[in-house]
DNA sequence: TGTGCTTTGTTGACGTGTCACGCGTTACGC
DNA sequence: GCGTAACGCGTGACACGTCAACAAAGCACA
């Protein structure tokens, strides 16, 4: 089910603009941050990532010249991961595709009933566990980066 | 979502039977199977695996002593993956707290609505995708393995 | 000042998954 | 039969995640 259409829109997000699902997301999320850069952490508990991923990753998309990492002057401990101009056009590129290809392969298919029930479904098992997954609104939107949420869409 | 509970009762598996996810669904999956084996290939299309994926778990559950591989008298090519003692002895231990797991996890919090729509959506998106994610029936239920399907519970 | 706890982030080991490729076997057209 | 294509499988390189251990900086408090 949600696995099929995930790994079809993955892979086409994939073809279409080199970038994957997890790059996707962390590009995303920067480009809605002020300054295009935010610290670890609080990337990593906006997106619901342990820290650990978030560094690996941010690794991996360091070496591809996708994000860079910046010290953080007020402690010393912190550090900032900032979108490079690479990421930048990178994400610009990628975001209408894949919002396109998120509801042809998903929100397309169903009618309002059905995304109803997804939200609620999605809600109470959200609940039944710490919650928290609640929204913690983007700061800045500030063009790309749709988050894909689950609202009926007006078709043309 | 989905990938909350997903998470949490792989988590519970692991805790309680030292299996992970993808373990319990080869091991399920050969238990369902005459003599407690199957090709390779045909475990893979059942599972919806790729064949490669397969084959380098079967290595790891191989050097765990959970399965072994038989070769094919009849297709040289080929190559059977076969349950072993431990084998059966781990699904069977852990089957049981699994299906609680899920029930408690995810059927439990829906009402039969809920149930119903996610099934809706479910085949919605299948029909969507190349379908075959119909059942292709296990032929020979022999015990564990309960496929976790999405059939509401008669709750005592 | 020093001592110990917390926070922030990195790292290594490892399990998992994909993709591309290679190798041997089988099937098939001639 | 023989060449070739298709099949079945294994493998290596690499991406992705988790967990546990760790280092360094901040902080609280005597």
């Amino acid at each position: 089910m949600a696995l099929l259409a995930d790994s079809a829109i993955a892979r086409e997000l994939a073809r279409d603009s080199g970038l994957s699902m997890p790059d996707y997301l962390v590009l995303s999320s920067l480009s809605e941050s002020v300054g295009h850069r935010r610290r670890l952490t609080e990337l990593a508990t906006r997106m619901q990532w342990s820290p650990s991923r978030l560094s690996h990753h941010v690794t991996r998309m360091e070496q591809r010249g996708l994000v860079t990492r910046a010290e953080c002057t007020e402690d010393l401990r912190a550090a900032y991961v900032e979108l490079t101009e690479d990421g930048w056009d990178a994400i610009r590129a990628a975001a209408p595709g894949h919002v396109e290809s998120v509801r042809t392969h998903l929100i397309d298919l169903l009618d309002d009933a059905d995304l109803a029930a997804l939200t609620r479904i999605g809600e109470k098992v959200a609940s039944h566990f710490g919650e928290q997954c609640l929204d913690m609104g983007a700061d800045h939107p500030d063009e790309p980066g749709q988050s894909a949420k689950l609202r009926p869409v007006s078709r043309s």
